[in-house]
DNA sequence: ATCCCTTTGTGAACCGATGCACAAAGTAAC
DNA sequence: GTTACTTTGTGCATCGGTTCACAAAGGGAT
């Protein structure tokens, strides 16, 4: 016989922990419309996925739902927060505060749970000193200054591809260990340094790829009428 | 002499999709410095992938190396180019010019090779009418109109998560198939429609989630009394 | 307590992607 | 032409992830 509701097994799946994300914004807002408790099919239809992959995730955590009944809204999302590190704080800093690095510092999703921009840095004179969203821009030289003073422990890359290795070298050496990058470049990092990268470029090179099999495959090319 | 290289299978697998605008951005590096063939070697090492995924990958596409010597940079260029669907010219409308509609707008990247930012739309009276990035912001209620009028065929959605699902709806029935939302909803569309994703927040929280387990090491786990 | 109904948790089949390792195909030198 | 060397293209084993389908577990009614 086994202790229920432990968080049994450690190695949970990096697919799943890519959709714990999700599910928490569905039941984050069923919490708010007062939904009690929700059966494994009807989040997954509000997370955008299917019921058998949602129970399978969730069973990575423990077992945390009722037979029959389906899981406890509130209980859930305290599950997972956990399992995701959201029950702490995060200091994140920004580098580089241009059209991105303004638009991320101004962006709500951040400051809301758990995530608390704690620095903004640029190289360019003309930047440095402003106030953005309630911060100080400070100067790129004091990156390891400021990244001990405030505890910052996830830094996001918002720099142009040119200076992106070279913060990315230097953050790394001040000890952080999850970056955020923005700049289109392949950052080169040790195995320990946890790189995530979004290319809007690369997006949209996918989105046109499968426009242009649906236009009518590579044969048609030109045509635009 | 046979006629090799034909990009002979149509069904190319999607990771392989989602690398060659790495590939083709190394490669665009590589041209830039004068370099005339590259091995796979290399290349894979530029794109940060390893050497056997990426011949598995530029085999999908034909036979277009040399055995004994490598890729012809300027060729395969060429061919991913064409494959992607680069060779065409993409009109994109941004959807909402908030911070972030504003930072892509100016984003360079969108710009360069083969995507045209067409049309910015926003709800808000007092920034339409303004010029940003060149452009002219026009009502949202020109929605239809721009996208038909403008051959708009990649809508971009920047818009608060609100009124994503409306926008989307709207442009979907305009013909628009292709979607790239930045707003933190599962956006629901028929299967013919291609929705890609970039979500800020679900990003940090995957980071969030390696970085409690770094830090306290595998052993942190509370374990299980 | 028993029966019926609902929904979870998971074994097992399946599917796509990865990476090894090597034969095939080319170059270069003599 | 022959030999030595390089690098591609791919067959095959493997792995992680998805989906199906169902037994097990709970609730509620009688």
């Amino acid at each position: 016989m086994k202790s229920p509701s432990q968080p049994r097994d450690r190695g949970i799946p990096e697919a799943t922990v890519a959709r714990l994300p999700l599910y928490l914004r569905a039941l984050h807002g069923m919490a708010e419309r007062g939904v009690a408790t929700v059966s494994s099919e009807d989040l997954a239809v509000a997370a955008g996925v299917n019921s058998a992959k949602l129970r399978k995730d969730l069973s990575h955590l423990g077992s945390y739902g009722t037979r029959g009944v389906g899981y406890e809204v509130e209980y859930l999302v305290y599950q997972i927060s956990r399992e995701l590190g959201l029950t702490q704080d995060w200091a994140v800093a920004i580098v580089g505060v241009g059209n991105l690095g303004r638009a991320l510092a101004n962006y709500g999703g951040f400051a809301s749970r758990g995530f608390r921009v704690a620095a903004l840095l640029d190289a360019d004179p003309e930047v440095v000193g402003d106030t953005i969203a309630g911060l100080n821009v400070e100067h790129i030289d004091e990156l390891e200054a400021v990244i001990k003073r405030r505890g910052v422990s996830i830094v996001v890359l918002a720099t142009p591809a040119e200076a992106a290795q070279e913060v990315c070298d230097r953050v790394i050496a001040v000890g952080v260990t999850s970056i955020l990058n923005f700049a289109p470049v392949v950052l080169s990092v040790p195995d320990s340094v946890d790189v995530r990268k979004v290319d809007l470029s690369i997006e949209l090179q996918i989105l046109a790829f499968h426009e242009q099999r649906k236009a009518g495959g590579p044969l048609m090319a030109v045509d635009s009428q």
